[in-house]
DNA sequence: CACGGAACTCAACGAGCGTAGAGTTACTGA
DNA sequence: TCAGTAACTCTACGCTCGTTGAGTTCCGTG
């Protein structure tokens, strides 16, 4: 159909590396670090391979722009700061879905989390950041008792949703109206974050356990 | 060091095809599906890369045989069969981190979770199984009511866990004993499964929710 | 209007990939 | 003892990858 692709610079001031950045996006959270090819992204923005080399260097700091997180941690600070404490939970899951729900967010998590899946470099990104930006700020706002123990778990069951929703597409999680979610969650991360400590005498004589749990952390 | 390999067949009676599946699930594990390559896995079995064609034909192949599910479904059942409620629970999770910290079941599950992120072949084959085989069988086992919409969410409860802990490895997830694990994770999977109704009057209400929760599965 | 530099493509490199077929060795059963 | 067959390696094919350097076109400034 086309002939050959006109060379040099192209006539106007088009957004191409912004068009790059975008294919690169789509491209990683569709196929993860090593799946995505700088070939393909190259195409999915109408663009020769070498130009993305051109603007970003390397494969690695390709990833590096694309992958920044989509959330601005203090617009999450905001929405968790009033209301009662049921309230604020409810509006930090919203927060989640909404976030996961819009498409470039979405496209942006799963560029982080399916690449961090078999790309230590991506793994690691996503920890310090989860750890230093995430659930830091957000034990503070909510004041939640013993942070470090209780968040993780709670970051685990909404990770969990979205590994199931959004990933493996597990039916009825995968289909399942936004707004039903945040109403079977918002208790289960109560118990989580407020809930009665599971660590303690009751909790080790209340099943026959074999082994005991640890006092505290290590 | 060592000269260039011997060839033709070799003296005895070597298991290497086992060789070759278990150095697959491993690098399999280690690498996703696309990152995994026959080489490295010819490799890692000391074996020529065309052995492994030889043996299971094409890397598909060799993926669907290495990827088979650790735990036998039958096993969990019968882990499920007596005692308390809570009881049925705490075994239910001590199973599941019995099969994840034993290094072959960690392998094989990392190999179908890592592939499942960028492959829809194993996405699909994630999805049944755990639909089939798992969730349909500890429904019934557990009695749990409305099992079609709780299951998932437990499920979703231990995918992240697993996420977490086994793979992006944050802490302190990450090297906490299973039996606190166990001893946290147990409240919450109760609530899960036996917990009051989220989507009665009462939650639709407790909340200023601009959008309503949908009456039932669609 | 000239000219420097940014934007962009072409062609090609070296390496690694999955796969294939032919050749070599050892076990197995008649 | 002697095929026949299964186990195993060598060599090599066609392909795609990330990256590079040189060449072409256009914008912005004087």
């Amino acid at each position: 159909m086309s002939g050959p692709q006109r060379t040099g610079r192209r006539p106007g001031n088009p957004d191409t590396r912004g068009a790059v950045l975008a294919a690169a996006r789509h491209r990683f959270a569709q196929d993860g670090y090593e799946g995505a090819t700088i070939r393909a992204i190259a195409a999915e923005a109408g663009v020769d391979p070498a130009l993305v080399h051109h603007y970003f260097g390397t494969k690695q700091a390709l990833f590096r722009a694309a992958a920044a997180f989509p959330a601005d941690p203090g617009q999450l600070a905001s929405v968790l700061a009033e209301g009662t404490r049921t309230e604020r939970v409810t509006a930090f899951v919203r927060f989640f879905f909404h976030v996961w729900e819009d498409d470039a967010g979405r496209q942006q998590l799963l560029s982080v989390l399916r690449s961090a899946m078999t790309h230590e470099d991506a793994a690691a990104l996503l920890r310090t950041f989860v750890a230093r930006e995430l659930l830091g700020p957000i034990a503070e706002v909510l004041e939640v008792e013993d942070p470090h123990n209780r968040l993780p778990l709670a970051a685990a069951q909404m990770v969990g949703v979205a590994m199931l929703r959004y990933i493996v597409r597990v039916e009825p999680l995968a289909s399942a109206p936004t707004e039903e979610l945040v109403t079977r969650l918002v208790p289960v991360l109560e118990l989580h974050l407020f809930g009665p400590d599971a660590l303690g005498v009751e909790a080790s004589e209340a099943v026959g356990a074999t082994s005991r749990p640890s006092p505290s952390g290590a």
